[in-house]
DNA sequence: GTATGCTTTCGGC
DNA sequence: TTACGGCCGAAAGCATAC
C-alpha cells in the first residue's frame, strides 16, 4: 500500500523560541549553551541560529570555542531553558495533531506524521496539508519549520533535510532514487560516525553506492539487521509505520561534577538533589517504577552504568536514595579511575492513577 | 530453539 | 592543538524459562 509520510523539523529550535521572546536576537548570533559550571564558558553548544552557524557554530561543540570563532563580534550566548522549550514544543504538536492521520514525536524539535488518508494518498494534496501545517505553526507560535514529504519515513527525513531552514520539500514515489542516490550516506537515518567510517573503508560514500552495494558485503561488515536496513532504506525502502508514542519509558537527570571524584560522600551530595528531581517528575506522571539505574560518565568520557529492578515498583524518597546510593558504590567498585558526570534514571513505570485494590497484587 | 526479561552500552538530537 | 551536556530510545549481550 502506498504511504504519504512527512517528516517536521522546527528549525533551529531552541535559538528560535529566544528570538521570538526577543526579537532583538535575530540579527545577531544566538548561541543556546548547556553549562556544566565547571569553570567559566565550561560546556557545549547546543543549538545556534542561523548567523551563527555561518560563522562555523555547530551543535556540540563547546562554549569556549564557540566563543573563539565569534571573538569581536556582538553575539548572545543564553543558558537553555528546558522547560520553555517543553512549553513550545508541546503547543507546536497540538497544532499538528489534528492535522495528519497519526503524529509520532521523535524529539522535542521533530515529529513524523502519516497523512496517507488526510491527503487521499495525492501528493498534490499532500502539499496542501504540509503548507497548512507551516502557516498554522507560524501563524500561532511564530516559528518557521521544515518539511519532507516522501512515501515512507526515512525518505521523509531525508527530504526535510534537503532545504531547510522554512524548506518543503517532496519526493515522490518514483523520484525517491534520483533524489537520493547522490546524497552522503551518513545523512541516512541510523548512520553515524561509525557505520559511516566502516563503508569509507569500502569506498561507500554515497546513498546510491549503498544501494547498489551486495548484501552479502553489507552482511559481512555489520550484523545481519542492519545490513538489512542499510540495503533497503539506501534503495528508498522502509515499512516502519508512524506510531503514536506514548509518555517516556525512562526518566533520568545527569550533571557533571563540580571536580572529578571517586568519593561516594562528595558524589552523592551532588545526586541528592537530581534523585529528588526524577522522584518529583515521577509523582507528577502519577506513577512508580521498578528501575532504578546510576549513570556515571569517567574522566576519559567513557560510560558505566549500573541497575537495580525491584520485584514491586517503588515512589518513595527513601528507599530511592538508598538503592541509588547502593549502585554508587556498586558502580565505584567496577574502575579505578575517577568520574566526572553522574546520574540517575528510572524506568519500569506503573500507573498509580487508576489501580484499584492492592488485592490485584495477590490475585493468581 | 525460542521467548522473555534484565543489564549495559551506543548513538541521535 | 585542545577544549566537551543532558537527555532519550534502541539494541546488544546475557541469563533464565519453557
Amino acid at each position: 500500500m502506498p504511504r504519504v509520510i512527512g517528516h517536521l523539523d522546527l528549525d533551529y529550535f531552541y535559538a528560535q523560541v529566544e528570538e521570538i521572546e526577543n526579537p532583538s536576537l535575530k540579527t545577531i548570533p544566538v548561541i543556546i549553551c548547556v553549562y556544566s559550571h565547571r569553570s567559566e564558558d565550561s560546556g557545549v553548544v547546543s543549538t545556534a541560529n542561523y548567523n551563527a552557524r555561518e560563522r562555523g557554530v555547530k551543535s556540540g561543540m563547546p562554549i569556549a570555542v564557540a566563543k573563539r570563532k565569534l571573538a569581536g563580534i556582538e553575539a548572545a550566548f543564553l543558558p537553555v531553558r528546558q522547560e520553555k522549550y517543553d512549553q513550545v514544543s508541546e503547543r507546536v504538536m497540538e497544532l499538528v495533531k489534528p492535522r495528519v492521520d497519526t503524529l509520532e514525536q521523535a524529539g522535542i524539535d521533530e515529529a513524523f506524521f502519516d497523512i496517507t488518508r488526510v491527503s487521499r494518498e495525492s501528493f498534490d494534496s499532500a502539499t496542501v496539508v504540509a503548507r497548512s501545517i507551516k502557516q498554522v505553526i507560524l501563524q500561532d507560535v511564530g516559528l518557521s519549520c521544515t518539511i519532507g514529504i516522501a512515501p515512507n519515513k526515512v525518505v521523509a527525513k531525508l527530504a526535510s533535510d534537503f532545504k531547510k531552514p522554512d524548506g518543503l520539500t517532496l519526493v515522490k514515489p518514483e523520484d525517491v532514487k534520483s533524489f537520493s542516490s547522490s546524497l552522503s550516506v551518513d545523512k541516512l537515518y541510523g548512520v553515524g560516525t561509525k557505520t559511516s567510517e566502516i563503508l569509507r573503508g569500502k569506498e561507500i560514500r554515497t546513498i546510491g553506492e549503498l544501494a547498489t552495494t551486495k548484501l552479502e558485503l553489507l552482511e559481512e561488515l555489520f550484523d545481519r539487521k542492519l545490513a538489512q536496513y542499510l540495503h533497503l532504506s539506501s534503495n528508498g525502502l522502509d515499512e516502519e509505520p508512524v506510531t503514536e508514542r506514548g509518555e517516556a519509558a525512562q526518566i533520568s537527570r545527569i550533571i557533571t561534577l563540580k571536580q572529578n571524584s571517586r568519593n561516594a560522600q562528595e558524589i552523592f551530595e551532588q545526586l541528592a538533589p537530581m534523585i529528588e528531581d526524577v522522584l518529583k517528575k515521577s509523582v507528577e506522571r502519577r506513577v512508580s517504577f521498578r528501575s532504578i539505574a546510576i549513570i556515571g560518565i569517567l574522566a576519559d568520557l567513557s560510560t558505566r552504568t549500573r541497575n537495580r529492578t525491584l520485584e514491586v515498583p517503588i515512589n518513595d524518597l527513601h528507599t530511592l536514595r538508598k538503592l541509588v546510593y547502593v549502585l554508587l558504590g556498586e558502580l565505584l567498585d567496577g574502575f579505578d579511575k575517577e568520574l566526572r558526570r553522574v546520574g540517575v534514571r528510572i524506568s519500569g513505570f506503573t500507573s498509580l492513577a487508576n489501580q484499584g485494590s492492592l488485592l490485584e497484587y495477590i490475585k493468581p
